[in-house]
DNA sequence: CATGAATGAGAATTCATTCAT
DNA sequence: CATGAATGAATTCTCATTCAT
């Protein structure tokens, strides 16, 4: 019998090497040979476990989209569920932990979202996740705003959210307590907007 | 009126055909062939113009920036200098003029962005871009607003029109109204936040 | 009785396989992984018995030669020595038996007829069967024919039964009454030739 | 402007080269490498010409069919329209033409044939091919043969004539001479079968 | 100016075979 | 015995670029 769990070895073995040269090199220039030599097999070992260059960046994509998600989830679930606030913010930090903004990451999620537009496959992806990150931002905002403002205000945070990031990735990286500054900023805007007396507890270290 | 010469004429041909192209296949799979096939013209034509298929991508990124630029400005510069919110405002509806919303387009700006994370000259290119938004957003809000508000707000006004912009562009199209409505929240929350008793003219259309 | 190994086990096992194989994909598109999936073992494993895909193809040729030859031996036999006409139709029918007239097989034997061009091992299985199929003609004939008669007919009989088949092959199937009568008539015809008042005694059903 | 003209010399030369390497390599080894190579040029121009390999196998296909017809026409137009069996034996003849009996053609007739069993395009060429040839025996025929007879000789003819080339494909060589004397001696056991008294002029060198 | 023929480097993919388990 | 992981050579196809006309 073979080596058992070479599965389980090699194809995060190879993701991590593709996200590490699509980070270096950019998507174009991407090559099974650099991934291959990068995970240090064969190039034909690719085709083996993934069927060719698609499938693994396939895969590659769902594994940094089911990071961030998890990453979100942790953070999120880790705080009491009346804390909506809080909640958003940990929603909001998630998306800026360090590992999204290792810039070889942010590199691969800006080649993905490139291709996503070509690519259906990869843009049903992109729009489940989107859903999801506007999703759980609503559901903890109709906690303490109404349906409408909690559909505006979760509508900014994740644009916010995007649109910071991808400045980021354009002028060489993020802050990650400018972005959370800057969003609990609109978060403040947006509650004042509707609340001149807001109840809603802000934490101090606003 | 001098004659035009042919460089005056296959040099635009050319880039509209680029672009054409890569809205509609991607930048990964556009090829000189296409582009001269699209354009009418020999594939041989592009190197005698352009230098070759990177001069035609960096021209063509070129084009597409100054368009914007000259949209934004043309919109700004059109009202007047002491009603600094109604240009920030001008400053946004361009940026999601129909122009820049037709898919073609925001396909090829995603594709050059990621593009830029591995090429320094586009880079460049998007970075004097970046900033030149920046500027001017804060240039105007400075006549409103402090030093340290103005670069905040317009710090956030640019996120939220990247970040828009990204996520209408995966999604399958932004609506301008939408986006300005949003923006706009986010002005009057920033406003808010600062001057309880805001003094600054908001159109009445808010 | 001797207990079955693995290789009598195995060896008709791989070589109905790639009979298959080559049936339906042809042997240009046959590989060693369908052979072994369709066989329902590992790849490796035809290494192991036939020493390689060679070996395989060139097993699996012999062993629808054998299967060609015993049809018709058995076929001839089960006539009387002294009946040489029928035993030259037995031999007819048995070139056209159900078997041989499987697509699948028709067309393993046409791509095993090519590759022999350029096989020297296939081609000299090839004409050992050639041989075999004129001599037992001949053979038969001689007995109411002379030897350059003999020779001659039975080389036009070998030629018809060829060409049948290989019209048929291509234009999807041979029925095998309509060969045995074709090939029929041209017997008659040429005994005609000879013996204007022929004594020979062929069957009424002619 | 570049050199005109260009495809007319490149395609046959590029068919040519490919008839000579399958006949001598076999059509399984035959790589688009060897091709180029033996015509003399790089191998990117089979793709710019043709397509593709397949695309160069068909054409090359197409040719070697239109050779084989445009041979036999010429051979049977040349006799007047009267001489019906002439005309036959022209048409067998020109099966046997020793363009057709070249090693490297036979082997290359033969590879394509077994190509054709999977290759629906090569089939239908295939089919056409053998559709001509029986009716234009048949056509010749029908003039001193009832419609059954006509059909069945000529069915029996063209069978002989492919019987004839298979084994000498095999066996290492045709002999024309021996390939239409035994297709005439076919002829005239079958006319003898029906005309015991035959009216039919058939040549003195019989 | 413009063409498109031609090249050649490079990329993905295929596949028979080997071999550790 | 048997597996299937792994290899690496071979092959087809792509494509930017060059250049003679």
């Amino acid at each position: 019998m073979p080596k058992l769990g070479m599965p389980e070895i090699r194809k995060p073995q190879l993701i991590d090497a593709t996200l590490e040269v699509i980070g270096e090199v950019g998507l174009g220039k991407t090559t099974v040979a650099m991934i291959s030599k990068r995970a240090g097999v064969s190039a034909g070992i690719i085709n083996h476990y993934f069927g060719g260059k698609d499938g693994l960046l396939n895969q590659s994509m769902r594994t940094i989209l089911r990071e961030l998600n998890d990453g979100v989830r942790e953070r999120r679930e880790a705080l009491p569920a009346d804390w909506p606030i809080e909640r958003v913010r940990a929603i909001v930090g998630g998306n800026f932990d360090s590992r999204q903004l290792d810039p070889r990451v942010m590199k691969t999620w800006l080649a993905f979202w490139a291709q996503a537009m070509h690519d259906e496959e990869l843009a049903r992806l992109q729009r489940v996740n989107e859903k999801r990150l506007l999703s759980h931002l609503r559901y903890e905002l109709r906690k303490c705003l109404s349906r409408e403002q909690a559909r505006e205000v979760a509508t900014g945070i994740a644009a916010l959210i995007d649109g910071i990031w991808l400045r980021g990735a354009l002028s060489g990286g993020v802050e990650q307590a400018e972005a959370v500054k800057l969003i609990d900023s609109f978060i403040r805007g947006q509650l004042g907007l509707w609340h001149s007396t807001s109840r809603v507890q802000i934490a101090s270290n606003y």
